[in-house]
DNA sequence: ATGCACATGTAAGCTGTTACATGATTTC
DNA sequence: GAAATCATGTAACAGCTTACATGTGCAT
């Protein structure tokens, strides 16, 4: 059983809720879903052109003077049906690496310094994240009522809330508590 | 710049630690590190080919008789160097894909139940992961005292235990806010 | 008897990344 | 004048997964 192409499915999800070209969904993961899911301009174009071919989603090109055509796609009844079909399936298990920790294993040689370097790092990745998330929940709490699919949309940032804090936790624990162990062994190595 | 091939750092990280088979490596991977990285035999052993062609380790074959033969790996001096020029380089950035969020998202017209499978199907592996750390975490803090990256090895416990505490509270959370959704508008998509 | 642990590998194929190619318009 | 945004695509390659191939010894 050969795995499933997830970006098909992306690429149909992001087209079930509103039509729009390869380059609008590129923006739509770069802006919105980052923090969980990226795409590539090397694979939406190749994909979408795939999809088009099995019928899954139809293309209308807007010509307009002085910019390059847009093909904006949108999702025919049968790209609908594929990506409920997709939607029902359980999740498949990901092999899932984190470099960070892999590093993290095997430093006993290197300097604290550069270990807290890449913690101090990875913390300020996630205080973006976690700055993201939390302007996205203030703007649907207070602004949006019940709008289709809303709930899912902030559980899905509640997810990006509660890891990103997480993760910042982790790193402020373990930042002091290698500074500890610096002072106590007196090792900067 | 091509990007970095991890899996010849992962072998090289873990005959840093100490000597072992391919299949050892393997082992290692699924029973002790498998929450935050996983390894594939047909990567495994086509790469430790490779890093002895390179030179960065070396292969001493024991015979056991009624057994396959073992090709026990270890690091050279050239393969420590390479492993520490890495250990230091900062971490690259994952194109992290989290396929339970990207469902979840264009989940409108999917029954809640089974939204809530998934949701109960990612807490029960997540509570695996939690009671895994928790039982290395009380073997490190009772049995062992100061040994070589001892510290290290627990922060990367601890970052399991937080993300999976923050994942179980996420799923909760999410259930909840879900069965209340379904109450409210009575409706099962 | 059935299955698990031990043990090593290859072939085929898909996925995803980097780099390349092009060029106008708008913003600072 | 430089940089970002708009806009689409391809080629080459690296990485990873699935499936296949083979066989013994031990525990239940």
């Amino acid at each position: 059983m050969p795995r499933i192409n997830k970006t098909r499915y992306a690429l149909l999800g992001a087209l079930s809720v509103r039509p729009g070209s390869g380059y609008d969904i590129k923006k739509f993961c770069d802006r919105s879903i980052a923090f969980f899911w990226t795409e590539n301009y090397a694979q939406i174009y190749p994909v979408l052109k795939q999809l088009e071919q099995e019928g899954l989603v139809y293309k209308e090109t807007e010509n307009t003077p002085g910019r390059p055509p847009r093909n904006v796609y949108h999702i025919t009844e049968e790209g609908r049906a594929e990506l409920n079909d997709w939607l029902l399936l359980p999740v498949e298990p990901s092999n899932f690496r984190w470099e960070l920790l892999l590093k993290l294993l095997f430093s006993g040689d290197i300097p604290t310094s550069n270990i807290i370097e890449k913690l101090e790092k990875k913390k300020s990745e996630e205080s973006k994240i976690l700055n993201y998330v939390n302007e996205v929940e203030e703007k649907m709490k207070s602004a949006e009522p019940d709008r289709k699919g809303w709930h899912l949309w902030l559980a899905a940032v509640r997810a990006g809330k509660h890891l990103s804090q997480a993760s910042i936790a982790w790193c402020d624990e373990t930042i002091a508590m290698l500074r500890e162990y610096e002072i106590e062994n007196g090792n900067n190595e």
